[in-house]
DNA sequence: GTGGTCTAGACCACC
DNA sequence: GTGGTCTAGACCACG
């Protein structure tokens, strides 16, 4: 069963998109593979505090984008190919990246104070 | 007059917001200073293909931030002091920097990938 | 016992209310009378491809309007009085005919179209 | 403007689909034409006691079929084809006609009882 | 004022 | 217990 440790809301974008936003991610990182089983739609609109429909409209997106399988009755779970996690890595880097380069261009910063910014807001290392 | 110049629309962000935070981020960049003189509601909205009442919602959310000020039949224009100005740039990079990291973190990826990235992203420096 | 020879399903309409309307039915036209065995609900739910719950449901609502009788261990079976059978008829009727003349009072047809329209669509009449 | 004089809920049957095939039966009867506007979502959701989401609906799907046509900002409007009457009155008819025939047969009425009984629930011809 | 979207709660059929 | 659908209310961008 897939955790959603590790989730926090964030305002003014949709709360299906997060949801999407969060296992794609969980794909790309390996923490989420072929297989894993999701919560069902009830147990996770209960954990983030939504409504089931919200957490619906997500795994349904997900699922049309062939990246999860779901059934009445049965648990919905992961399904994603070697070839969809490639293309998930490109298009989530290009979505997180690029708006955040725009964002501190249009702020005037440097390249070079782009990077120390964005190292000095990086969480510590952890030693595991 | 502000120029709106590399300003381009962003999907799934409200029109509105992204006006507000494009003049936000040349405040900060000292593009934007004190007594610069804001396009009207009809010309800006022209020049973004954007409706009127949408340009009015963001200087309306401005004025109310007290960075501009309206007058009825006189242009608007900018007027923030340096202690809004400190306070914006933290708002700014804390809004935009905290997400992506966030986001880069939950893919997986070590802060020197997350620094190689962002260079990689960042638009070729320009001599002027 | 009952057969359902001739049930079959329609969408848009919850299986349960069809498979009441198919015993009610049955017992304004006398296929269905006092003292029938219904088949099982295990029988019932294979026969018609649902969930056996569904056909729970039905019997549920059946016996809760006092049309059959459920013993624990033993074979529900058809009790249905003359009166009731004649409330049936009119609830039937009224349930099934008028929606139809609404609908094509609605599409504008005459009195006489609509006529040569059933008679159209009825099946050929079977000699047995 | 198309009134909605003469419609009347049903139980069962989704509302949206109720307020569709309102709108189709007035097509194929004449009395909605190409052209007519169709009540706002507010105006018509107030009218009938529904929400306007639900009213929206329907409207979405009479436009996925080409029947009428949404702008935003403007009003919507009727767009439909002979061809298209054509096809609906095939559509229509079916649709009521058949269900009728098949659970009259199942309550077991011949031909001409069940031409009597329309008959009879037919309302009384008004001359205009 | 218009239509479009997001979030929400209840019900249904099914395992 | 599961996922799917219908109805509902608030917000957004737009004319």
């Amino acid at each position: 069963m897939i955790s959603f440790d590790g989730f926090h809301m964030e305002e003014g974008i949709p709360i299906y998109t997060q949801i999407v936003l969060f296992l794609k991610r969980g794909m790309v990182s390996g923490t989420v593979i072929s297989g894993d089983e999701l919560p069902s739609r009830r147990l996770l609109s209960a954990r983030l505090g939504v409504n089931p429909n919200t957490v619906q409209k997500a795994y349904r997106l997900l699922e049309e984008e062939g990246l999860i399988q779901s059934q009445a009755g049965a648990k919905s779970c992961v399904v994603v190919s070697e070839q969809q996690l490639h293309g998930l890595r490109e298009e989530l880097l290009e979505g997180d990246v690029k708006p955040l380069v725009s964002a501190m261009a249009q702020m005037g910063l440097s390249k070079s104070e782009a990077l120390t910014l964005v190292a000095k807001f990086w969480p510590d290392e952890v030693i595991t």
